[in-house]
DNA sequence: ATAGAGCTTGCATACGTATTCAACTCAATG
DNA sequence: CATTGAGTTGAATACGTATGCAAGCTCTAT
């Protein structure tokens, strides 16, 4: 049978009593040090493991976080928006920094997510990392904060919604990226992005770009803008909606799935990026470094945000207070610009 | 307090036992349709959701898998493999529609994650999902099987190794990308990838290629190939030590990402793709469609992979006997070989 | 009327651990 | 020698659920 030993066994063999044994491993002080050595020792060589759920069940706690995604609705399995996986490897290692487990789950906004997993104790807390805006699922939210659930959102500080945000400062993003551009002297725009509120990321990062034009004495009204939501496909095809139109100098992306697409776009009308018409991205994905030519764009620190989603959540879970966190981004320079 | 409420509340206002509320709750038809109603609503109406430890513990299963990545060792947390990404989608969504919860953790070889999650009973089986050969931590996969641990690895099957695995036919795949261009008339190659062992998908999609070859009486010998391990970067670095050698017909990369990074290397030559040279990949990662030119892969269907992964690994633990799975890839032809 | 069958319920217990409380040992102190 | 107290250990119990077993009930067939 599987691992059929539990702490009697071992408490058996070692001439002592389970409570004994439960102290022994987990090195508290109160059992004398040579029972303790000789208790872990046996305990090896029968490959004994706690038994999570008797002890949680105990502890009444699980040692476990639940990181719930929720999807884009127009992305298949294959396609995971990959900023997000960049945050599920830092969140993943950033829970297992601190002796907890991950259970990852996509949801979709129908389902009752909410309560699932803290309630149930599975798991001590949530992180809820979702596309677009927390509205239509603002009323789950608030069931979650009145049942006291510990759970910390991913995105924008918003005081309309429930419960304490991380994210990163896109207001910020957009501006540092159209300066960039201001300073190497282009001033007729085109912005591929949704502007609607709908997806408060790209809204904001094209907020930020508004500001700079507007304090170089620019009208952002007068400039192209064409909304799409993050992918290759609508990028390229809000692109070429673009080109027809007329040609800009830069094409401002809110993502750099979407410039990629505005790029091969570019290209597919036998004009040349950055010589004919600049581009820039946001997210720094993967790819954007060997996309052609290279992309310039801005990073949202991923290690960073994980980092900090699970230390808030432990801090929550621990009944510390804790409070909103926007976080700067970063601009990467490469050639797509000039 | 969360969730203070028990089964025995949940009895207390609805006038019976504690067993029958548990019974209701599962829907045993030994409680009376009427009670069974009434307590639910009950149960409902007070937010009660039943203690997965208590559960869990009385039933000894968890009703959760575990899924073990093994990082590549060159990858930082932003680079994660697309096409493992595209398994953890698919695998998450199989085992949701299973009922079951989805722990994930990276693991480094180190790691005494063997015996970890099922010993423990937080998962009631495993999967592996590994970069490269299962060779070095064989003697933990013998170890999980003396333990009896469930678990199922993915890859090709391989009879040194324990367990059972599912995975995809790498060599019909290399097979058939090469008579793709083999049939569109090129003949002099140079291959991308690693050939060695240690990274037996690599050299299986060569060994595939190397067939396709000799059954058109070429020799595979004659032709160059670089080792290089699945990235941009490697990709580009492998193709430009090939260009500064001679110039093949075609270049056959063991993944998309040293195919995207082939083609890079091939246009700072001079150098057009398809025209001068062609370029084919594998994996069929979400950029690959959006490069320039749009890359001929082949696919592995993920899709297809997570669901037999998590149904196979369902049927050990329920004590079914399951064999090695081989699934075939599928050739996804576009541009970038004329 | 009564036995039996079928349906419905409750009692009691086990799952494996962590922890409180009491007890015991032994050396030091008065 | 009695007393204290620190250092160790064990007995007992609670965590919340699921389920084997026994028992109660209702209804039918004899």
């Amino acid at each position: 049978m599987k691992s059929a030993v539990t702490s009697f066994d071992i408490a058996y063999k070692a001439g002592v009593s389970q409570s004994t044994v439960s102290r022994a491993l987990s090195d508290s002080p109160l059992v004398n040090q040579k029972t303790r050595d000789r208790i872990k020792q046996i305990a090896s060589d029968l490959n004994y493991k706690v038994d999570k759920n008797a002890s949680n069940l105990r502890k009444q706690q699980s040692k476990t976080l639940a990181l719930l995604f929720f999807e884009d609705p127009t992305s298949d399995d294959s396609s995971i928006n990959p900023f997000f996986i960049s945050m599920l490897g830092s969140i993943t290692k950033a829970t297992a920094a601190q002796g907890y487990d991950l259970l990852v789950s996509f949801q979709n906004l129908k389902d009752d997510w909410h309560a699932l997993y803290e309630d149930s104790h599975k798991a001590d807390g949530l992180i809820l990392l979702g596309y677009g805006s927390y509205t239509d699922y603002e009323h789950k939210l608030s069931q979650l904060e009145s049942q006291q659930t510990h759970f910390l959102r991913w995105g924008a500080p918003d005081v309309n919604h429930p419960g304490v945000s991380i994210g990163s400062d896109n207001v910020l993003g957009g501006y540092q990226v159209t300066q960039h551009l201001l300073s190497k002297g282009y001033r007729k725009f085109a912005v591929v992005g949704d502007v609607n509120p709908a997806a408060p990321e790209l809204k904001a990062r094209f907020d930020g770009y508004s500001q700079a034009l507007q304090e170089k004495g620019l009208d952002p009204n007068s400039m192209l803008q064409v909304d799409a939501i993050s992918t290759e496909l609508e990028g390229y095809n809000a692109t070429c909606r673009i080109l027809d139109n007329k040609q800009p100098e830069a094409i401002v992306c809110a993502s750099d799935l979407m410039a990629i697409g505005a790029i091969r776009a570019i290209r597919a009308k036998g004009l040349k990026v950055p010589d004919d018409i600049a581009v820039v991205g946001y997210d720094n994905i993967p790819v954007s470094a060997f996309s052609t030519p290279p992309l310039t764009t801005v990073q949202q620190n991923t290690l960073l945000a994980g980092k900090l989603l699970v230390e808030n959540l432990l801090k929550l879970i621990n009944k510390e207070s804790v409070s909103d966190i926007l976080m700067p981004p970063e601009l990467i320079v490469r050639e797509s610009c000039g």
